[in-house]
DNA sequence: CTGAAAGCGCTAACAA
DNA sequence: TTGTTAGCGCTTTCAG
C-alpha cells in the first residue's frame, strides 16, 4: 500500500504537505502541488480512510439495524438510506436484528465501535427506556418508525392512526358498511396503531366491527390466506377487508379467488405499506403509501445533522403521512 | 470514550495488558485478569474497531456493490451476504452502482481505502478486462452473477442456459409448440444467455421460434405489459410465453388479463428468478428458482477465505444451478 | 507473567 | 508557504 510517506519522499516534500494536497486545504505552492499531483498519480496512492478516521475520530458511515433486509419494507428502507448517504458521500453498514431485543443493542454499541456516529434504528421491541438512554450515548441515534415522546427529536415516524382511519373512511364513502379485519398477530407499534385508526373512524360513522370479524395471522401472504379462511369460515358475511399490510392483503385475495369470491366484484380488499409487490397481484392494489424510502432518506440527513450540532428545535418531531393509492381492489359493494 | 489506557490506569496495569485480557490471548495471571475484568466493566470501556482495524490493517467488513439495493433482486442479494457476515462476525459495507461502469470501479476504490479486504461486485457493463485487472489488484474480489475464464475462481454464477432450456422442454413436455419470448431490451449477460438455452432448446426439439414473436422490452413489469401487448397486436397465435424474469411474466399475465386472455387456461407464463413477488400474483408464477440469496452467501465466505489464503484449486469456478418451481401459471395448451 | 516502547497512516497545531 | 512533531487507540515484539 502506497503511504503519504512514500510519497511525500519521492516528491521530496514533507507528509503534511502531502496531506495538503490530497485534501485541497491549506496554503500549497502551485508548482509544488502539481509536482505532489503527479506522483501521487504515478505511484497509484490512495487515501486509507481508515487511519483517517482513527485520526479524526469520525466515520463517514450511517450504520442501519433493521430485522431483516431481505423482507420487502426493510429493503425500501435500507434502499432510501444508501441513496441518501451516497449523496452525502457516507457509506451504509447494515446490520440485522432479527427482531432480538439484543442483536439491537449489539449491533448499536458494534456500529459506534466501527466508528459509525450517525446510526438508523428499527426497533419494535426494545423497552422506550433502553432506546431513551442509547438516544443519550449516542448523538446520531435516529429511531425510525417509532415514536417515544421523550425524544421526539430523534423520531421519524409514520402516522398510521389517520392513515387507517383516511383508508376505512374510503372505504365508508364508497358505501361500504360490513367490514372485516385482517390484522397481525403482534400487537404492538404498526398493527396496534393502524388496528385503532379502523375502529375509531368506524366508530366516528356509527359503524360496528364485529368480533367475528377481526382475525389475525402472521403479517405476511399465508398468515393473510390463513386469516381469510377463518373469515370465510366463520360464515359472517362483510363486503370489505382492511389488511394490515399489503402482503396480508395480497393472502387475502388469494384465498377469496380459491373459494370463488371476486376481488372486488364481491369483496374489496384495502392493502397497506404499497410494496412494490401491490403492483403485482390481481387486481392490483389498493392501499396507503408508505413513504418509507423518504422517511429513510429524511433520517439519514436527520441524523447526520444531529452528529454536527444539537438540534435546533428541541421539541420537533418528524411525522410521515400516508398517501392513498387508488388502483383495483376496491370498489362499490353490489 | 474510555480507552485501555484509562483502563490500565485504573487497574494499575500497562496497556498491553489490557489488551491482553480484552483479547483473550497472551499469558495473563488470574487475578489480574479479574480486576481488569472488573474494571472494564464497571468503566464501560468498549473496543475502538477503528483502531483496532487501522492497527491490524485488517477490516472485518464485507463491501457488496451492486446496481440498485432497492430492486427485489438485490434486495435478496444484500440479504444473503448480510446473514452470512454476520455469521463470520463481518459486517456488510453495501454501495450502489446505479449500473454506471464508473461508480463500480469507484465504489471499489473507496471500499478498499475503507479497510475493506473482501468486495463482492455484481457488474454487468464493466469490460471483463477491467475487472481482471481489478481483481488482481483486490485479493478478495468476488464478482457474482458474471462468467469471466480469466477469473473463474473469482466468479460465483449461475447457469442461465441449462436453466432456460429446462424451461422450455418443461413447457414443451407439457405439449406446447407455439411459443412467444418476452425478452430484456438490455442483451447482456442473463438475458443473453437466457434466450439463447430458450432458442437452443427449441430448436432441439425441433421447434420454430417466429421472429414475431420474440418481443424486448425493459426488464420490469411495465416492460412486461407493453411487450405482450405488442405480441397481441401482432395477432400471431400462441399458447405459451417464456418471460426473461418474473417482473416481466407478471407484466405479461396482467396485459392478457386485461385482453381477456386466461392465464394459464389460453395461454401459460413461465417467468424466471422466483422472487417473492412470484407468489404475490394470481396465478402464482411457475418459474425458474435463481437461489441468489444462497449464492450471496456463498460468494461472501469464498471472498473470506481468498483473502485469507490464495484459491487450493486454481481453475475451480462456482456455478450454481436452479430449480423449477411449479405453480399455477402454466398448463397444458387446450 | 508483565511492562516499555515502537509504530499503523494520517492530521493539525505550532514553528520556521 | 512549508516542515516538524505529537498523537488518535490499539497491538506486538522484545525485555525483564
Amino acid at each position: 500500500m502506497v503511504t503519504i510517506k512514500e510519497v511525500a519522499k519521492v516528491a521530496g516534500v514533507s507528509t503534511a504537505t502531502v496531506s495538503r494536497v490530497v485534501n485541497g486545504q491549506g496554503k500549497v505552492g502551485d508548482q509544488c502541488r502539481a509536482r505532489v499531483t503527479k506522483i501521487i498519480k504515478e505511484l497509484g496512492y490512495r487515501t486509507n480512510h481508515v487511519a483517517v478516521i482513527h485520526r479524526k475520530n469520525e466515520a463517514k458511515m450511517i450504520g442501519l439495524v433493521t430485522p431483516k433486509i431481505s423482507m420487502a419494507f426493510f429493503g425500501l428502507l435500507a434502499a432510501g438510506a444508501e441513496e441518501m448517504a451516497r449523496e452525502l458521500g457516507a457509506n451504509l453498514l447494515i446490520c440485522n436484528s432479527l427482531y432480538e431485543v439484543e442483536s439491537e443493542i449489539n449491533a448499536i454499541h458494534a456500529l459506534v465501535a466501527q466508528g459509525c456516529q450517525s446510526i438508523i434504528l428499527h426497533s419494535e421491541y426494545s423497552e422506550s427506556e433502553q432506546l431513551i438512554k442509547l438516544c443519550k450515548e449516542v448523538p446520531g441515534l435516529v429511531i425510525i418508525n417509532r415514536f417515544i415522546p421523550e425524544i421526539s427529536e430523534r423520531c421519524v415516524w409514520f402516522d398510521n392512526n389517520s392513515a387507517s382511519q383516511a383508508c376505512t373512511n374510503y372505504m365508508i364513502d364508497k358505501g361500504h358498511r360490513d367490514f372485516a379485519v385482517v390484522s397481525s398477530i403482534y400487537q404492538n407499534g404498526d398493527p396496534c396503531a393502524r388496528l385503532l385508526g379502523v375502529k375509531q373512524a368506524l366508530l366516528l360513522r356509527g359503524i360496528t366491527l364485529s368480533d367475528d370479524l377481526l382475525v389475525e395471522a402472521g403479517a405476511n401472504i399465508d398468515g393473510g390466506m390463513d386469516a381469510t379462511q377463518e373469515l370465510l369460515d366463520k360464515g359472517k358475511p362483510f363486503t370489505a377487508i382492511i389488511a394490515f399490510n399489503d402482503l396480508m392483503a395480497i393472502g387475502a385475495i388469494h384465498t377469496l379467488h380459491k373459494a370463488g369470491i371476486r376481488v372486488p366484484e364481491d369483496v374489496s380488499v384495502f392493502g397497506f405499506d404499497d410494496l412494490p409487490m401491490a403492483k403485482a397481484c390481481l387486481p392490483q392494489l389498493t392501499t396507503m403509501n408508505y413513504p418509507i424510502e423518504g422517511m429513510a432518506k429524511y433520517a439519514v440527513e436527520l441524523s447526520l445533522s444531529l452528529v454536527k450540532d444539537a438540534p435546533k428545535h428541541a421539541k420537533q418531531t418528524h411525522l410521515f403521512v400516508a398517501d392513498l393509492i387508488e388502483r383495483g381492489s376496491v370498489t362499490e359493494p353490489k
